[in-house]
DNA sequence: AGCGAATGGTTCAAGCGTCAAGTAAATTGG
DNA sequence: CCAATTTACTTGACGCTTGAACCATTCGCT
């Protein structure tokens, strides 16, 4: 029998600098992110994204199967948080009228305020991280990059939000 | 009393979309490394970085300390995984004989083996969704951004391994 | 020398994520 | 129009990460 897989390419001494240092960026920037919302807003990252997602949606709800989407997130993972989440009156769950097995989670006003006070510090340390050390141009670039990046990671697209035009 | 912060400068409607798609393939990305390492090694995607770490390094051992800082961990997380790969012998510590504090972790043979059972698999994935979507230019630039940004998020360059030229 | 501070590492409890299994409601297909 | 499947979500057990407290060793200072 022949071999089903040949010796892989291995990457160029350049492509795994590149790749080194991409692993680095993405450890360390989603901690220091969360540190900080930890920190300010008593907010997990992935907390004030949940949130953060409701208050840019109209009607502040969406199904928790769409909000997984939205969050890149498992059905399971986002059920605890909203769980949480819901004990500490930052959104609450109601049944959707439309379809009987599913729920939508609902901002509250506590919660829109949780996200407004977060929101400012957040934003900054996004700017002085990411956006500010790159010129339009290279944001652009680093934008064409994720595009072509989540063309292989996500195929059909299902996590980008419908409501953000371009 | 006058306010010390302003209202933050907001993203714009383009800077936005850049990084909600960033926020994406920071998610996305390593949970989908995680899961084929797992899958086909049983190994984190964090396990795998540390046994490779120690895979390039001459001599192959390091110590704790300065392996923290090449994979961006906290100690006690490294300390956590170390004692859990010594258990199942694919390294072990040794005292550091230069300084009593310190413990150095050498890859066994076991550890290599299992690095170059899984490095096929891994590369060929990395290749098929960040390396290969993009072109040598693309490549590139991405790695620029990622150096600015790295800049910020760790401005002594600390976790930079030195025995990685350009 | 010698004392205080800093460094290197470990441990434990608490919290969060994941996977597998479970319930309930809707859809499909015969 | 009923049974099988699929979809939406929840739960529980287990594993990993974090943060604080802890010990031991070394460094910095006088």
């Amino acid at each position: 029998m022949t071999p089903d897989s040949q010796e892989p390419r291995w990457l160029t001494a350049e492509q795994r600098l590149a790749w080194l240092d991409m692993v680095r960026v993405l450890t360390r920037l989603p901690a220091t992110l969360g540190a900080q919302l930890e920190r300010d807003a008593g907010l997990t990252f992935f907390e004030y994204h949940v949130l953060s997602m409701l208050s840019e949606i109209p009607g502040h709800a969406l199904r928790l199967s769409r909000l997984a989407q939205l969050t890149s997130s498992s059905l399971s993972r986002l059920s605890n948080v909203v769980k949480r989440l819901e004990s500490r009156d930052l959104l609450r769950r109601e049944p959707d009228p439309a379809d009987g097995r599913a729920s939508r989670a609902v901002l509250t006003d506590a919660g829109m305020a949780a996200v407004e006070q977060a929101a400012p510090g957040h934003v900054t340390l996004v700017r002085e991280l990411v956006v500010d050390p790159l010129d339009a141009k290279q944001l652009n670039q680093l934008h064409a990059a994720h595009e072509r990046i989540l063309d292989r990671l996500d195929p059909a697209s299902s996590t980008r939000p419908e409501w953000l035009e371009t």
